[in-house]
DNA sequence: GTCCGTGCAAAAGCTTTGCAGCCTT
DNA sequence: AAGGCTGCAAAGCTTTTGCACGGAC
């Protein structure tokens, strides 16, 4: 638990570069095991280790977020403007929610607190329309 | 991944009893290991997989809620009333922040997207004033 | 030539679970 | 008496780490 900012130079390494890639290119806030598959064809040998590594890295460049979605493993995003997450409770989906709502809440906390704001989140909790659909047609 | 609703019919258990209590004691947000030591001396025998147990019980009785806090172990609190949680990304430390300050949040969010809100957290993540403290002095 | 990144495998940590016996109802 | 609850220990899972080798600079 700290702010820790390593300064040791960055060497490219096409792992990093396509896991970014593929982050960048999804809405679907997946799992290190998730990447781990999605990578495997094109690096046979990949190991999770590289993928947890290079999620490290990328997450201290505030390339990436890791998404604390109340499962047992985390789930990561490279989504960098403002949003917040709906998050399924029956399926675990986990859905952007793109309009923001209360641009001055960190200064009015850090106004009210003796805590100094550097970020936040909102999460919503309840059933995807999907689950929804399906609750329906099982009752 | 599912909202399941054992009907299993409840025993009363000394252990379970105790160990909300402390839960609704504190303000420290303690970790299952936490809650463990502080339960230990009152049963000896106390094991980590009845605090687990009895929390995963009472989670689903909605009387104690998990919260992930970003590190790699879970934080538990027994607080019903509404609040926000100021995470200090140094120590870890979580505040209860008290004053609701947006309570229909959760009926704007179901009228804009095609989701079921059941329940939302806010979190703010940050530096409390212990560490920013000791970071002034270091430097 | 350095030394960072990778693969592999082992280790680490938190959490869950099987089982036999105890305790609540 | 029935069956949930406990303690104990083992297992499970995600994530981290040590090491030797290959690759970037």
């Amino acid at each position: 638990m700290q702010k820790s900012v390593s300064s040791k130079p960055l060497r490219r390494s096409r792992q990093r570069e396509r896991l970014l890639d593929i982050l960048r290119g999804t809405s679907t806030h997946p799992t290190a095991g998730c990447l781990y598959d999605m990578l495997k064809p094109e690096f046979p040998n990949l190991s999770l280790g590289t993928v947890y590594r290079n999620l490290a890295v990328l997450i201290e460049k505030g390339l990436v977020k890791k998404i604390d979605s109340g499962s047992t493993f985390d789930r990561f995003e490279a989504k960098t403007t403002p949003h917040y997450h709906l998050i399924c409770r029956e399926c675990g989906t986990i859905i952007d929610f793109e309009k923001r709502m209360f641009p001055e809440i960190e200064t009015i906390i850090s106004n009210e607190a003796d805590f100094t704001v550097e970020g936040h989140r909102i999460d919503f909790f309840g059933t995807c329309s999907g689950c929804r659909g399906r609750n329906r047609n099982n009752s």
